[in-house]
DNA sequence: GTTATTTATTAATCTACCTTAATTTTTTTT
DNA sequence: AAAAAAAATTAAGGTAGATTAATAAATAAC
């Protein structure tokens, strides 16, 4: 039942009519991704934003040297896309991959458009979203300007720890701006 | 004219009536700040959302060992607060410092919260706001991981033209996360 | 307009973290 | 289950940027 983790989701932050639920359910729909398979392409038009259903995605990005930065991880009930893009109509500047075999409930951007114009009272849940999503960013930009390499390492854990078991080390050390082989040295210091 | 400038910015979201107009504007009031006074301080509530009228502003917070970050500088019809604080109602972990004499509008959480239970449609207006504030944090944390100082220096240059003049070198090193001397040398080099 | 404070400059030294590279371990593919 | 590919470990050497400290310049206070 996919749907209903969405909908609870949602009905956090709106009560929800029949019709209303009905009408919002009809704009998701249902897509499996593979492990490693992508969901979004730099370049590609990122048209929609993902709910995680089931497993687990990582959003990232790469210099021109090539190097990956990790933006963020997704697992489930996690909402994910590359919103600058989304939002702007603009080509991605991420990729989305699956970390695990995925399902996502996906809605397009004219019908996030659409939704917010025919029933406003979903104007909330988004606005709740996009402060938890700022200020989490904000906490981030802050942990980058005032931790070591360590402390952000020690955070994370204690902040995600859910998240640790789902990915690499290598995924990680781009998350936090470090290289895998000084994670490696951080976690030896550990033991 | 004070309330002009607010007026405009929140209608580029939101058509208002001269009703909604009169009811959102009895919800602010107008306060100055002499420079280098503090708006706001570190462990105190933070009941407000300030609107810059005229002036420049600050945030910024303090490591245990007293080094300053710089979250984000507002200029003249700028949004700021510490908005993870002011959300939740915690006690704050910013200060908020006039860097010239400026002149605010502010709004009481309370007063926000009414009136986005009154009239939904200005729910439209903040979730822009929050969008974009994501969105930018993300930018941030984006170019943090992967530009070194001096491409860090230029980016700021390029996007923030106006601030730089409002701002001592010092503030302007604790935004981009390294220490005044290492910019005094990036300066130089430009020469 | 002097004095006191803060800010900026410069240079020497230092260090947290990076780079490279070789080896081992784990995961994936067939 | 073997082979291939990717990830993790370890260590030597390197560098971007920090720290310290002393001097100069600019602001602010009186």
């Amino acid at each position: 039942m996919p749907f209903a983790n969405l909908l609870k989701n949602i009905q956090k932050h709106v009560n929800l009519n029949a019709e209303e639920e009905a009408y919002l359910l009809s704009l998701f729909s249902e897509k499996a991704v593979d492990k490693k398979e992508m969901l979004l392409h730099e370049g590609q038009p990122c048209h929609y934003f993902y709910f995680v259903y089931k497993g687990a995605l990582r959003s990232y990005c790469l210099d021109k040297q090539g190097k990956e930065s990790t933006i963020m991880f997704a697992l489930q009930n996690w909402w994910i896309t590359d919103m600058f893009c989304f939002l702007n109509d603009k080509p991605a500047i991420m990729f989305i991959e699956a970390l695990q075999d995925s399902v996502v409930l996906q809605i397009h951007k004219k019908s996030l458009d659409n939704l917010l114009l025919k029933y406003p009272k979903f104007e909330k849940w988004f606005r709740v979203l996009m402060q938890n999503a700022y200020t989490r960013e904000q906490l981030r930009v802050i942990d980058n300007l005032t931790l070591s390499a360590e402390e952000k390492y020690d955070k994370f854990l204690a902040k995600y720890p859910l998240i640790v078991n789902e990915i690499t080390q290598k995924q990680l050390a781009s998350y936090l701006g470090i290289t895998p082989e000084f994670l490696s040295v951080i976690r030896k210091n550990k033991l």
